[in-house]
DNA sequence: GAGAATCATTGACCTGAGTTAAGAAAATAA
DNA sequence: TTATTTTCTTAACTCAGGTCAATGATTCTC
């Protein structure tokens, strides 16, 4: 896979937070890449999460096994940022994160963090945004599983990432609306007319 | 009714929270009350919330208006906080907060927030604890809805908020696990056999 | 390219929740 | 208390999603 570069990675920054011109150089200069490949786990249920990841290229699952079935709760993609529970709270987490695609992210664990925030204390206001952000982020997909159907919430994932429909199994998505692979397939059939 | 008592609140604060016994005496110093009668609605969707409650006695409803309908996502009792999205993030509110009863609370806004973490740094690590356990909730929160049926949430209801039951009505009850009241009775009627 | 495995669709049947409408029970007001 | 409003229950019917099973369609492997 080619790699990206340090102009894609600052663009997909600055696009989930205001980043100033004297900070992209203390951040280009301290990048931490990380290869996922596919089918590879981030973290599994029990497991602490040692670091935090930014995805640049690739696809992760998150999602939890209830009886020996997968329920996925997200997709991340690039762009994004998985922030694992388990990271933020060190207990064992109660869910998976594996990659569909071989994945490149970049890397954040707290001692570096640490590190970077007594250095450059404007980072502060990062972390604090990113932190808010994960917040209502969570709470958005909680009044979104409330108060739509599955169908609608269908309809929704065309409209605001197509790419995940293209990428990603249809039972997988099923799993994701949290109906079966049988009524997803209903649904898209009923869509057509 | 009658107002609680120092002991009272240090005990509930305690139970959400390590106090260690000189940062007491602060807290007992600087505590800020209010009170909300019956009905009254503590926010209301559009609005920006200027303040977070610790709630010492009576009850509160957190709900969405979906073509006029309530939809009910939460109930907060003695010894919970809360903290709105809206007095986070600034943004107008999505959903109502209103109280079921007449409510006593204690209240806390981001002046005198600041200028308490000013004075004594160490309650810094008592906000981030709070932040962070509002994080975990929201996500059990969000698994509970995912994982379990009606009934299922409806059973467990009763072990962990058994006082839920007797102080608001079933219809409230039936929006918050997500159905009409009508399947509610059908749930009661089932379980009865 | 043949065969195997995985994934997607379809049909028949079941079940739980929504809807509508009616009446019973409980809370509130007069 | 009685009257009135609110809340709760029940019944009949509809419908979306689950289950089970069979069949296509793709993809993977050799």
């Amino acid at each position: 896979m080619n790699f990206p570069s340090n102009k894609y990675i600052i663009q997909l920054l600055s696009d989930f937070v205001p980043i100033s011109k004297d900070m992209e150089e203390i951040i280009i200069k301290h990048l931490e890449f990380k290869t996922i490949s596919k089918q590879e786990n981030v973290i599994r249920e029990g497991q602490i999460a040692q670091e935090c990841l930014f995805i640049l290229k690739g696809c992760i699952k998150k999602y939890y096994l209830v009886d020996g079935e997968e329920r996925i709760t997200n997709f991340y993609t690039e762009g994004q940022v998985v922030t694992p529970n388990s990271y933020t709270n060190k207990k064992p987490s109660k869910y998976f994160l594996t990659a569909l695609e071989e994945t490149i992210a970049l890397v954040g664990d707290p001692d570096t963090e640490q590190e970077a925030l007594k250095k450059y204390p404007q980072l502060a206001s990062v972390t604090g945004i990113i932190t808010e952000k994960l917040m209502v982020k969570l709470s958005d997909e909680f009044d979104n599983r409330i108060n739509h159907s599955p169908e609608e919430r269908y309809l929704q994932l065309i409209k605001e990432r197509p790419d995940i429909l293209q990428r990603v199994p249809q039972y997988q998505i099923a799993s994701y609306l949290g109906i079966k692979p049988e009524s997803l397939s209903r649904i898209r059939k009923r869509l057509k007319s």
